[in-house]
DNA sequence: CTTGAATATCGTAATATTGCAATATAACAA
DNA sequence: TTGTTATATTGCAATATTACGATATTCAAG
């Protein structure tokens, strides 16, 4: 209990969630709506731009990377971080695939 | 500690938020992916086609629910519950939008 | 090598989520 | 009413998540 079960659904299920999860929390919406507007993708920004503590927004960084919804290239002692298009585009035909093939008859 | 910080974050980030977390999770997944596709959008199929027991899954909907995903409408002694439409475009343009204007610069 | 700046990791307290057995409720049939 | 079926709620144990202070790491500049 307190697990998530996962063992009983298809990969491509457990995948989606994770993407889906991964972008479930206030912090990350802003952070990769942060990035998707700055020339300078650099978390220091973002230690400015959040309500947060860095070490937080670091932790909530990784998450995004794990998801592989960001992507991080060094660039001395900072990092520069960007989306991920390609998986972007997974979670939202996903979405678009839900509002086809809709039951006419319910609600 | 433990609770997520909602208070910097403008209602449109905690929004988004609240939707992709509703479907971050295996389970969820599978129950929207079912109901597009059944004619009888029943929970006693969902019993008999998720590995969860009948309590989880009524919990399930019932966040899918609260998260404005999926609408209810009692039938007799079942409820027929169905996507909303509305709700999954929000989302599918919240991911689009983030596709366009990347930094060209980055990554 | 030392300093300073940027980011990551560790440790931990507070809270949230997950899953289910037991039980409740609701609607219908006999 | 009684029984049956479908769904919801309660209560709780196990685990996960969130946030952050303290600390580590990494690297460029001097």
């Amino acid at each position: 209990m307190g697990t998530t079960k996962s063992e009983g659904f298809s990969a491509e299920v457990n995948e989606l969630a994770s993407l889906f999860k991964a972008i479930g929390h206030p912090a990350r919406i802003a952070i990769i709506q942060f990035l998707r507007t700055q020339e300078k993708c650099i978390s220091t920004d973002l230690v400015n731009e959040l309500p947060l503590a860095q070490p937080t927004i670091s932790q909530h960084l990784k998450e995004l990377k794990n998801a592989g919804i960001i992507q991080g290239s060094v660039s001395g002692t900072s990092i520069c971080y960007c989306l991920n298009l390609e998986r972007l585009s997974e979670m939202e035909s996903f979405i678009a695939s839900l509002k086809y093939d809709q039951n006419p008859t319910c609600c």
